[in-house]
Formats: structure tokens, C-alpha cells, sequence
DNA sequence: AATGAATGAGGATTCATTCAT
DNA sequence: TATGAATGAATCCTCATTCAT
């Protein structure tokens, strides 16, 4: 093991090491009030140093796009061990929830922000991800349609019903307008819970489907 | 393009065309990086005329906000005349999703953008059209339990995820996500088609509770 | 009294409001943050409107100086009823600093400002004004030295290092500085008592002089 | 040795450039009137580059004070070598004006300028040298009292009043009042010359007090 | 590989001033 | 006479980016 190597290694490290931080002011600050100093402060480089590793600001953006979904989707094929498709569907709803609260700056890039300026071309090919991850849902449900759940519904269709719940809760929390809502009339203040108990209800109506 | 055309058009609307602009552009660009530059020169005047219509950017968005919230609830009060609930509830949602697809940016500026930070305060206000409206929300699925739907469920949580359904449609919508899903495997290239069949699948689903 | 009359005072008038507005804006925020439309919002008049009767800002400072130096003027004349001209001298002085405390924004204008940009020429002939006040001080010092003080002195010089030293309490008071110093030290918050004091503790220095 | 002294001592260099050209506008144009750009351009650096050196305009000020301070009380304690209390008293005061002459700008800076709002606290702060300097006075008029001057005069009194004299005979040259004035009637071009010969008088009148 | 220095472009605002009405 | 509307130029300041070292 050279010299070659260990730098090689060092520098993977710190293009990971600029994600991070850039991921964790995204979240805080958001994207556009987060500069390329500010990251750099926050790994302790110069400015200047972030350009070695990446172009620009937007290939910074680029790379948590990937690396988001590939998150994702690993969050999602652990579940492949959970035989009953109603449950691995069950189960990726809570992962997918999991997933964007744990990870709302990363969420929001995949789902929310419209492609970042220049770099649509690169994005739709990352996204070949996110259909991986429709895909996914996709079959699941198929496979509950298979052992009686969603009788005479459009499988696609009601993919994109679940999704769009799914999204739905997770934007509405993460931009903060559930909050608004529910402070407002709440005896609950714990949102997390309350996302919870939601989704559960919507778990039910589901589950309710098959008769 | 000289004095004498844009003076021409008429003044009196200047500050409705400002904020037509500036709709536009926080949609496209989103807040941050909407410059009261760039909305000047969308309307063809100096950045300074601008402030003498409004006293800074935030309140633009605010004005944008009511005017917004007064909009979609006025889309509502006409369906006061449903007289059956589930009805009423299905053309909630139907309108819910036709305010959604007629005023992208609205709807953005309403339930996706954080609300700029200094004016949380007013935006609390501005929220108070919001909350009315998930009432009107809550008040209905109350409503439909009365007459046997939706049996067992907490009235709350259920609106909660119908609105999330709802919401979640309309954005990825917005957003282009769906159209990215949508199109990679579509047999269907009209997306307000595709969401008005995703929409009476969960509509399906719900029918489906009262048994 | 015709129309015309009436017209001719109210703009009289007006001219007046405007001027007094200003120096009250200069004074309380300054000479550079002062703008045009503070003072026209203070007299309730549109920003255009000031431009009927001054020319510019520089023209608003211009006639300021000139009522200035009136006022000033007219506050050493009544003292030409003083026969004693070391009665009259400590008159003068205490009047000099009277009319300082006053007039503050006046008084820096006329004493410590150097001569707002273009008006260089103007003030020049402004100061002819200035110069008869110089020259009061001087008849009144040759006048005391008529009469057996000041000994031996000079009287240009004298009336010079008086002069000084009254404009020294004035600016010293005014700009604050003597509040640092007196507030460190003080058992004495009233700065214009203290002034008072000061210029006492003067005066005697004067009057010591005689033997 | 090489290039890490040689960069060392441009960058030091450069912030004194910055100062000492912020200095000549200060007095120029004063305060508020001077803008970072101006600077700037003086010493034919971008406008951003300032802001490596200094965080706002503030803090060159702040530095400004900070030297003047300094550079006025190291005048002071070489006169700490007379013994003499009045020759000290006299001396000091030449120091004091010679300073002044010497460093109009910096004078202002420290004596004339309202110190720039939001850093008044750091002002004060400043001012501790300030104060010093004024303790060093009165310290040397008790002095002189002990030895038999200033009889039945309040020492602090007196102290502000012989600081008022230098100030408003340093004030009135630096401005160019002084100027006007004499000029007007001068018999006597060099106003430095001027300056000394008032003050020469101002001491005569103190001398005199001691009979 | 890393960075200190430098900058051009652009951010929100403010203001003196003009001009048609 | 008075002003509403408009703007160019200026304010301070921030930032992504480059480049010589």
C-alpha cells in the first residue's frame, strides 16, 4: 500500500467529509443561503480547497442527489427479507418516513426541489434511481394484489396514490406547514408522533381495503 | 420597448403586475433567489419603483400569501351546497386539486415554500385562512362518520392524511416529479389526467372504509 | 390684501417650515442622514415640493448658515446696551454658549462643519456675517484693555484664545466628548450646569488678570 | 526569509494603506459620506478587499481610534521628564497642539466626530485613553496648584476649561475657520504661526494667575 | 494538495432629483 | 402650486470563483 493509495484514500475521505457538512447546511440554512465558505469553515479548508473536489456548487447538489437515492433505496432493500408483501409495504412506508425526517435537507432535494439549474440533464439520469424506487413500490403492490389486498384497483394508480400520501406527510412536516396546523388546534405537540399516528391511520384505511 | 409603450400600459395595475411577477419568479427560482432585480426587469421597470409599492421582499410574499389563501378558500365556500358529506369531501378534493393545477405557483407559495423567516409572525396570521380551511377539512370527515363512513378512525389523523394525499399529489405533480416516473413508464403523457385517475383510485380506497 | 399677498406669505411661510424641519432633521440625525424626504415628510409636504423653494440640499444648508449668523448676530447686539465692556465680554460669552446649547445643528454648521461641497464660494460671503462677530469681540476686548485688563496682551490674539476657548466648551459639549470624559469621572450629570461651571472657572481666570 | 516575511509585511502593509487613505476621506468628506468603495479606489483595490482586512466600516474606524489614542498619549509621556508642574502644563499643551497640527485628521477622528453609532460601546472602551489623557491633565493642574498656582480655582473645572481652550484653538485652525477670520484680517499668512502666538497669549493670562 | 489574496457580479435598499400632470 | 411616479446612481456588503504560489 503506497503512498498512492493512502492519498487516494484521504481524498475520498474528504469529498465525503464536504457532503456531509454541505448536507447539514442545506438543512439548517437551506440551499441557497449556504455558501461554499461556509462549508469550508465547517470541514476547516479553504474556500479554494472545495474546487479540487468538486466544479461548482451545483455538482456539490449533484452528488447528494446520488447519493441520496442510493440511500433510499438501500433503506428499501433491507425489506426484501419481509416475505408478506402487505407487510414490506407497511414496512416501506414507515422506512420511507424514516428516511425523510431523519434526512429532510436530502428529501427535499430529491422530492422537492425542482432540478437544480444547469444540471437537469444529470438529473434525469439520476433519477433512474427514483424509478428504481417506484419500481419497487410498483411490485409490492402488485404482490398484495396478489394475495387479495386492493381488489379491481389500477395497481400504478394506487402506487401513486401511496406515494403521494406518503410524500404528502413528509413535505407537509418538513416545510413545517403540519406544525402551523397543528399547533394551532393541537393537543399534541411531539410532530414526529403525530406524523406516526397518521400514518397509521392511513395504514388502516388500507388494511381495510380487503374485504 | 421606449418610455412612451411601457407608460402605455396600464399603472394602475402595476402593483398586481408586481406581484404576478414575483409569483412567477419565486415558483421558478424560489424565494432566496428571487432578486427584486429580477422582478423589475420581468416588468420592465427599475428595482426602485418596486419599493414604492411595497415596503421589501417580504412583503410581497405576504400580500402574495393572502391574496392566495383568500383564492383557494373561495374555491371551497362554493361546495357549501353538497349537502352529502362524502360527496362534499370528494369535491373538496377535486377542487382542492384543480386550485393546485390552475395556480402552481399559488399552491407552491402556500404549502411548499418555508415561510420567509422574518415574517413568521405575519405568516402565523396569514395562517389563520389555512387552519380554516383544514376545519372546513376536519368538519366534513366528522360529517361523513356521522353517516357511517370512515368507522373506527380518528377524524383528525384521517384528515390529516387525506390532506397529505392531497398535497402529496399536487407537488409531485408540480414539481415534475411525478412527470419524471410518469414518463419513464408512461403509456400516458397527459400528467392532469393521470392525477385526476390517481385521485378517483383514492377515492376507491376511501369509498371502500364504509363496509 | 390681495390674493397675490396672501400667496406671497404662505410661501414665506413654507420656505420658513422647511428650514426649520431641517435643522431639526440635522441635528437629531446629522447632516448626511438627513434626506429629502424626512423633511418633507416632517412638514407634511411632498419630497417634489422642497424642490419649488431650494434648489437643492445644498441650498437648504445655505440658508441655514445665513439665518444662523442673523441669529447669532442678534444675540451680541442686545448686549450693546452693557456699558462695562467686562460686564459686557462675560455676556457675550455666556450668550455664545446659550445660543451653542440651543442651537446645536446651527451652531456645528456654522463652526465645525467645513463648508458643504459646492457652496465653498457662497460661504465665503456667508462668513462676512462671521467676521462681525469676530470683530464685536475684538472692540469689546480692546474696549476692557480701555479700562485696565488684559494687560500687556495682545488684543487679536486675546479675543482669538477667547473665542477658542468658548468654542472649545461649545463643540466639546456638543459632539459628546465632554460627556465621556465628565461621565467617567462625575458627580455631575447635568452637562450644561457643568459647562456653566466651567466657563465660571474661566471667567475668573479673566478677571484675575486685572492686577 | 523569502516570500511567507514578504507576503507578511504587504498584507500589514495593506491594512495600513486602508487606514491611512479611510483617514484622509474621513476628513474629507467625513463619516457618512465616505464609502467603502471610495476607499477603495484610493488605494486601486476592489471593494470586497477591504473586507478581508477589516469586517465593516466600523472597524476602521475602531482601528483609526485605536491608533490615535495611542499615538496622541506616547506625545504626553515624554513630558513626563519635567519636573516642573507648570512647565509641564505648558509643554503639554504645545504637545497637544502640535499633535493636532500634525495629525488633523486623526484629531477629528478622535475629538471631533460623533464616534459612529452601533460601536459606541467599543468607543467607550477607546475612550479609557481618552480619559487618561485628561487625568494626566488634571493631575498636572493639581500640581500646579500645589506649587502655588491657580489659587481658589476648582482644579477639574479648570482642567476643562484649559483642555476647551487647546481644543477650540485646534478645532477652529483644523476646519479652516480660523482661517477665515484671519484671513480677513491678517496681517499674518501662516495661521500655524497664528495658532502659536494665541496660545502663547492663553498661557500669559494662565502665568498671570498666580499674583 | 492546499490556500491566501483578490475580484466581478450581484444582493437589498435608499435617496436626490426630475418630470408630466 | 403641488405631487405621484419613476429612476439612476449610490450605499454596504456577500459570494462563487479564480489563480499564483
Amino acid at each position: 500500500m503506497g503512498v498512492t493509495e493512502r492519498k487516494e484514500r484521504h481524498k475520498e475521505d474528504l469529498k465525503k467529509d464536504i457532503l456531509t457538512a454541505a448536507k447539514e447546511l442545506f438543512t439548517q440554512k437551506g440551499y441557497e443561503s449556504t455558501s461554499i465558505r461556509a462549508i469550508a469553515e465547517k470541514i476547516e479548508y479553504s474556500p479554494a480547497t472545495i474546487y479540487l473536489y468538486y466544479k461548482d456548487k451545483n455538482e456539490i447538489v449533484h452528488a447528494l442527489h446520488q447519493d441520496g437515492f442510493r440511500l433510499l433505496v438501500s433503506h428499501f432493500e433491507v425489506l426484501n427479507t419481509v416475505s408478506n408483501p402487505f407487510e414490506r409495504l407497511k414496512a416501506m412506508g414507515r422506512a420511507y418516513i424514516h428516511f425523510a425526517m431523519q434526512n429532510p435537507d436530502i428529501y427535499q432535494l430529491l422530492f422537492v426541489m425542482k432540478e437544480p439549474l444547469e444540471h437537469v440533464a444529470n438529473c434525469f439520469e439520476d433519477w433512474h434511481e427514483g424509478d428504481r424506487a417506484f419500481d419497487i413500490l410498483l411490485k409490492t403492490v402488485s404482490e398484495c394484489q396478489g394475495i387479495g389486498y386492493f381488489k379491481g384497483l389500477d395497481a400504478t394508480m394506487l402506487s401513486f396514490s401511496i406515494w403521494s400520501t406518503m410524500h404528502g406527510m413528509c413535505t407537509l412536516r418538513i416545510t413545517g406547514h403540519l406544525g402551523h396546523v397543528a399547533i394551532a388546534r393541537a393537543n399534541q405537540l411531539d410532530l414526529d408522533h403525530l406524523i406516526g399516528a397518521a400514518y397509521e391511520t392511513y395504514v388502516a384505511t388500507l388494511e381495510n381495503l380487503t374485504t
